[in-house]
Order: C-alpha cells, then structure tokens, then sequence
DNA sequence: GCCGGTTTGTTCTCCCGTTCACAAACTCCT
DNA sequence: AGGAGTTTGTGAACGGGAGAACAAACCGGC
C-alpha cells in the first residue's frame, strides 16, 4: 500500500519474510568465507533452499541493495541483512534450566557468533551450583532479577522440563524480558507485547510421522526406494511458519 | 506438493492443521491424566493456545469426532488425532552425531512417551563407541544401512555439526530413510519424497532479535498495558501499522 | 413430545504469502 | 554509441489459512 518508494522501507517486512532473512544471512557468510564477491539472487536462493523469485521479493522489502544484470554485493548484503535483522549489535541471552538440553545449549558455538552472548545460566537446583558450564558457573534462579538488570537482558531462553516452565516464564517477564525461546514441551501464557517462539522435538517428529504415515499408505507407486536413487535435487519444501 | 488421490476417508489434511495436530494431542494427553472425560473446544483451544473456531476446523477435516451441545470426549478425540498423526504405532528412529546436542536428544524421555523409540545412535568418531548413552550404545556411522534394513528405520535426526550434515543426509536417503529432522544450521538438498524438518536454533534467536530491536526502537509509544497483564497465549504479533 | 440452552461443524469473507511474468536498469561487446 | 544479453525489482494473479458468524444437532427438564 504505501510503501511505495520509501527508502528505509524497515517498517513493513512480513513475518514469513523475517524468518527467512536468517537463511539468508548464514548463506551469504559462508559465501564470504568462500571469498565470493558477487552472486545472483538465482545463485543465493539456492544455497538458501528457497525460490529466487521468493528471495528477490523478501530483499525487496529491504531496499534495493542489488544491481540489475549484475547481482547482490555479497559483503554489503551481509551487512545490511545482519543490520535489519539486529545482530550486528549482542544481545545478552539468560539459559535457565541446566539439564541436557541446557548443557547443548550453553556449548552451542553458534551464539556468540551470530549476535548473541550467554551472560547466565540459572537452574532451581542447589546440586548443580557448583557446575561451570562452557566457562560460565550454573546460579541459582533466585539471582535472574539481579542479572537481568545487570546486562539488560531482553531475550531469555527456557530449557526447563515442562512443568517448571511456565514458573520461569512468569518470572522473567515479571524481569522485564520481552523475547523467550521455549524448548519445553508446553503452551507458554504470556503478556501482549511479549514474544514467545516455541521448539518442540516431539512435535516435529509427529509430522515428519504423519507424512510417513502417509507415504506408506499411498504404496501404489511404482518402486522409486532403490538405494541408488539420487534422481532429483530439488530442494523440500518445509516452511510452516 | 503431489496431489495424492485419497485411498481411504482420510483426505488431506492442510500443511498449517497437521502442524498443530500435535499440540491438540499434548493438550488431550494433559486432560486425561487429569482425570477430564470431555471438554469443550474453547477448554481444549485454551490448553492449546489457539483460536476455538480455528480449532474447531482443524478438527473437522479428520471428522465429525464431537457431540454438538455437549463437547469432545476427551479419551476418544486422543485416540483419534493420535491415529491420525500415526503416533500409536511405533516409530523407529536413528540418531547421527552424538556431541552434547545428540546426548540431550537420546536421553529426552518425550521420545517413547510419544511414538518413538531409538533403535540406534551413530557416531562418525570412533572415540564415541564405547559410550553407552541413555542405555544404548553409541555405533559406528557405518552401521547405518544394517540398522536400518534390521528395524525398517524410516525416520533420521541429525545432530552433527553442520559440514557433516549433507553426507549423513545422502547416506540415510540412500539407505531408504525417508524423513528427516535436521538440527544442524545447513540447508540440505535431498530428493522429493524425502521430507525434511529443521530445528534451528540460531534462526529462532534472530527472529526474536529482530523484534526485539523494533521494540526497542518504537519506544516512543507511550505505554499501553501495565505490567500485570495476563492475557493472550502463543506467539505474539507487535504492532503492525 | 417439545422447548430452551448449548456446542459443534461449516460457510463465507478477508488477508497474507507465493509465484509468475515483465519492465527497468545495468554490463559488455562490437 | 548502440544493441544484445543479464539480472533485479515489482505489479498482479492465485492459493491457502484465519477468524467471524450461523445453521444444525444434541441434552435436559417438564
């Protein structure tokens, strides 16, 4: 409607747009890496697993930071996406459950390299207090205010068994965090204004099990499962928002 | 995506409904050990953090399982959704990379609970076949066809790190597996047919990020709701225009 | 048997996201 | 300089999902 010609058109980006815009940012690093210079949006969609036509349509919404018969200035697009995305600044993050989960987590290298630092890990159990953790020792869920304020945290993340859940969620907004990524299998209830993203394994494997199930159903088509079989390359569609 | 002649009474069900088929089953789950015999579809809605009316449809597309004046029997609508989804078979599962990621997921309990079991974790590092994780002891990656011709494996998670992840991927798609969920941060290419799921820990971060970063930069918006405010469920949408 | 109250199943409309197709814009070669 | 060849950015068509609203169906009381 009127984002017709606006410049710094940051105020319209579409969900769907806004959860692709990380696919894109990892491919454009690693063609960076590779020493890429340039690519076409036919080139980037595919590292990405997307359609180039999608992809143009999302960087549009940007702005227009390609050339025309020529392509995207890899290093510049880069930029501009880890820019709007806002992980060119670091975002404290709070881990809060030290479990196995917990521990992954804590370990995961992708963090600090992608805009995010782990500033605490709590967990309710005085047992584990004198854990360290990834270079970072386990304190109790009682010190989430202090740190909270202490490094103004805004994103928390909850890797917590299910029935502690909503407890710590309760209590980190009653913190002042606004942003929670939820592992535990349950429905978060939270304030407006409050976002919650949920990652839930059994979920994940229900559909993949659903669509299984269904392929075994359907048996009637002629044997395409031979081992070797590597016909098509197309990617998979697996968005669902 | 193939448009499949329905075999049976069971036609397809949309992508958006199948995806929360698995909370309604949680929720349902939830309601039976409490001792629920029958809920309305706001009560089982509220449990899910949806939209009644929204519920409602999903449910209509697996079939007429209500009672109108009176609600769901809550045992029976379980039954349903979980045959349905297919989880009251059991699914074999393999899991490839056993790092702190992989641990966590071989001792996650919500597997056999829920229509899976772990019939094998696979380790490319021979260093990691001593190991005995959650009781089951960590094999080669070599192994894979063997274990999974001997259990009828149609399912494969991936937990390593992201370079090892398009090998293991081609080798499962090879060896027959024919859905697979991907937790490590790389986009994989397999045939169609083969359904992929990803799990991205580093995408979710971004994506709260980058709200994160609206809020903040909105803050010129005088304050709409105080802080004590129990309201909505789910994910959260800002303010769009 | 019938009436009022309740809840489901479904229809209808609107909106978001995907994809196609093409004009605009740029490079390179002659 | 000009034309041929590329590639971007976007208008428009299309399909699918979300939510409101309502008719159909069921229960209990009398």
């Amino acid at each position: 409607m009127t984002a017709r010609t606006s410049p710094e058109a940051s105020r319209d980006i579409p969900e769907a747009t806004v959860a692709r815009l990380p696919v894109y940012l990892r491919a454009l690093t690693s063609l960076v890496e590779a020493g890429t210079r340039t690519c076409s949006s036919e080139e980037l969609a595919g590292a990405a697993g997307v359609n180039s036509a999608k992809l143009r349509k999302d960087l549009s919404y940007l702005g227009s930071y390609g050339t025309r018969g020529v392509g995207y200035d890899v290093d510049y697009l880069r930029y501009q996406i880890a820019r709007e995305i806002g992980v060119e600044q670091d975002w404290p993050v709070v881990i809060v459950g030290i479990g196995n989960l917990g521990h992954a987590l804590a370990n995961f290298s992708g963090f600090r390299s992608r805009g995010f630092r782990v500033v605490a890990l709590l967990d309710a159990d005085p047992s584990r207090h004198d854990e360290v953790v990834a270079g970072i020792d386990v304190r109790p869920f009682a010190d989430l205010e202090a740190i909270v304020r202490e490094h103004g945290v805004a994103i928390g993340v909850i890797a917590t068994p299910a029935v502690a859940a909503q407890d710590v969620a309760d209590r980190m907004v009653g913190c002042g965090i606004t942003s929670i990524l939820n592992f535990a299998p349950t429905v978060l209830s939270v304030p407006t204004g409050v976002d919650v993203r949920k990652v839930d394994l059994s979920i994940e494997l229900q559909i993949l099990a659903y669509h299984e199930q269904r392929k075994a159903q359907g048996e009637a088509t002629p044997a395409t499962t031979g081992p070797g079989d590597p016909a098509h390359h197309e990617l998979v569609r697996e968005e669902t928002a």
